[in-house]
DNA sequence: TCTTTAAGAAACTTTTGGTATCTTATTGGC
DNA sequence: GCCAATAAGATACCAAAAGTTTCTTAAAGA
């Protein structure tokens, strides 16, 4: 009776292919290795003599997925933008479709657990400090008029919240802010955005 | 025989501690509703009274962590600065103490769940793209200079990976970048960075 | 064809998340 | 100060799922 027997290459693939399924439906958090031999259909020991944890495979399987698309670099487009404006627009906007659809969905979910109610606990919470960010800055940039220093008076949200999440990413990140960075962040980008040119 | 046994807002008060240590230390994944009861020292039914899920839980202990370091808010100091620059460097400054402090590096473990060597491999893939995203932007940078137009040539790596990690927080805490806000990074940050003056 | 390697089936052990039951300390009303 | 109501905590229990072991057999290579 000949029952067909998957080994090797192909066989990872298939493994690797029912991870990315399961944390893209599930998250990091729904992620274990019995499950993903149930999806891959083969067995339990196979995924453990392999992987000893769900995210050391997580990890394998987002890799072997940036590697399978690797083609989709954004280095590799040719832009056509006829001025630094259109270039960085055309660059932003392919940046922001490969997120979506490269191994980079895959590394927010990596971080990100949340089922839908969960996330609306965590939105207030980040929001909140938005507000708080926000008016510590409006303090900031009120006292420059005042003292008659030229600033922009009409900075959007965006703008007025970009110190605090730059900072935040690089938390998230686990890249330290240095007292150099943090003056880099005022000298060469608050400042050129928030004077009045 | 007198066995003391605490209630109400006590009794909270060392599980929202106990809480906070477990993620601290292993993580928002780690977190379990037994494991507090143990760190707690009480038992699982008192855990399993009021919150269903690790995750409300978490979340609460984060709350009570913000309210009790309330004075810890950045809008309440009072600046001392004699320019927009010293302003700002001192509220960053701030900021980035607070986060330290503040329940916000418990925000940052709610998202992140690391062991130290499960993290190399993670801060290879971002290098990675780091990477990638910088030769994307130096492409960019050159056309413009080819073309004549007067962009800055010594800008740092930080300033030329803004636009991406921009993106990427956004991705993270779930806000959507919508084609308008795209431009408005275009137009409000990235050109009055990049454009020599 | 024979040997080696690795996949897969199945049974088993262990862990742990979650629940139910019961006892007893604490609080507050009378 | 006594009694009833409330809530803490101990313990036992259940169920599900993680992880292991053993054994069989398909696939690959010599």
């Amino acid at each position: 009776m000949g029952k067909t027997r998957r080994r090797g290459a192909e066989l990872e693939a298939a493994i690797y292919q029912a991870t990315r399924t399961i944390i893209d439906r599930e998250g990091l958090a729904g992620l274990t290795l019995p499950k993903v031999a149930l999806a891959a259909g083969t067995s339990k020991p196979v995924i453990y003599r392999r992987w000893n944890t769900p995210f050391e495979l997580a990890i394998a399987a987002v890799q072997d997925q940036i590697r399978r698309e690797n083609k989709g670099n954004m280095d590799q487009y040719v832009l056509t933008g006829n001025s630094l404006r259109a270039d960085l627009l055309q660059l932003m906007h392919r940046f922001l479709i490969s997120i979506d659809t490269f191994g980079n969905s895959y590394l927010q979910s990596l971080f990100t657990e949340i089922s839908q109610h969960e996330n609306e606990a965590l939105r207030k919470m980040i929001d909140r400090s938005s507000q708080i960010d926000m008016r510590a800055i409006d303090g900031v940039l009120k006292r420059a008029t005042d003292r008659g220093e030229n600033v922009r008076t009409d900075l959007a949200d965006d703008l007025k919240l970009l110190p605090f999440d730059w900072v935040r990413y690089n938390i998230f990140v686990q890249k330290e802010v240095t007292e150099q960075r943090l003056t880099m962040l005022v000298d060469d980008i608050l400042l050129p955005i928030y004077s009045q040119e």
